[in-house]
DNA sequence: ATATCAAACTTGCATTTTGCAAGCACTCAT
DNA sequence: ATGAGTGCTTGCAAAATGCAAGTTTGATAT
């Protein structure tokens, strides 16, 4: 199939994202750094999902060459690594933040608490900034 | 793999997205129902990422199965059908949105208009009420 | 120094999904 | 009745996924 200079099918912003996240299990490990402290390839082997290691390795190598997350070696214990968001991952929380609304309000199985919804319709902008500074700690 | 009763892996909401959007396709057939004006079957078949017709009408089927979108026969043409977004896939549109921002930021090749940043940056609120107005129509 | 262990992958292989080409069915106009 | 337009369906090769098992590397205990 044809592609751009960036390796994409198209110029088109939609599909820009599809390159990186058009898959079940990316957004899942997105999700996991983001909001569930987690950090480790083992930690997100655990997620309830249960992603397989060899899906996880390919993908934590493919968010970091797209420069979504980056890796480093644990202070605590050198023999385990980190992955942590970078600027361009970190920014990703209003996607993240407007999908959990959608979900929240059509899914009957949600486990969002109803007082997300409330929040983050009443007051979108200041939880988006409160998330990206606690975030960027 | 073990699902839920609406047979999902999990009741996270992020993992709910995923389970219709999450592949390479979904996702650009609701940005040619919401912002290319594309609305029959041949209108899809002819965008620029080239979807395969077997690809097309399984998607379409699952959009429909899952209460994103709606299809009806043509008032001008008996013999072809329309696919339009019912209410629960118009509220997709803030999403949509988002992403468009984030790729507009990060693609280098995007053909994301300069203007459309600043508008959504200065005037999010309104930009995604006016847009669903239109599209309500 | 050597054995053990834990963390992070890697590999092999069966199953599933995708992508492409071709074909089929059902209108509608002539 | 026939041909064109629209919306799919089918067959099959290629690619991606899922599962289990194995490998590597560095820390820790003996």
């Amino acid at each position: 199939m044809a592609r751009n200079s960036e390796g994409c099918r198209s110029n088109c912003p939609i599909n820009f994202v599809l390159e990186t996240f058009g898959d079940k299990w990316t957004l899942l490990i997105v999700r996991d750094l983001m909001f569930k402290d987690k950090r480790t390839y083992g930690d997100f082997l655990e997620s309830e999902e249960k992603i397989s290691t060899n899906i996880l390795a390919d993908r934590l190598k493919r968010l970091e060459e797209h420069g979504i997350i980056a890796k480093s070696v644990s202070p605590q214990n050198q023999s385990s690594f980190i992955y942590s968001f970078t600027e361009k991952g970190l920014e990703l929380l209003p996607i993240m933040l407007e999908i959990t609304a959608w979900s929240a309000k059509h899914d009957t199985t949600t486990n969002t608490p109803s007082t997300f919804l409330e929040m983050f319709y009443s007051n979108k902008k200041e939880m988006v900034s409160t998330l990206l500074g606690k975030l960027s700690k």
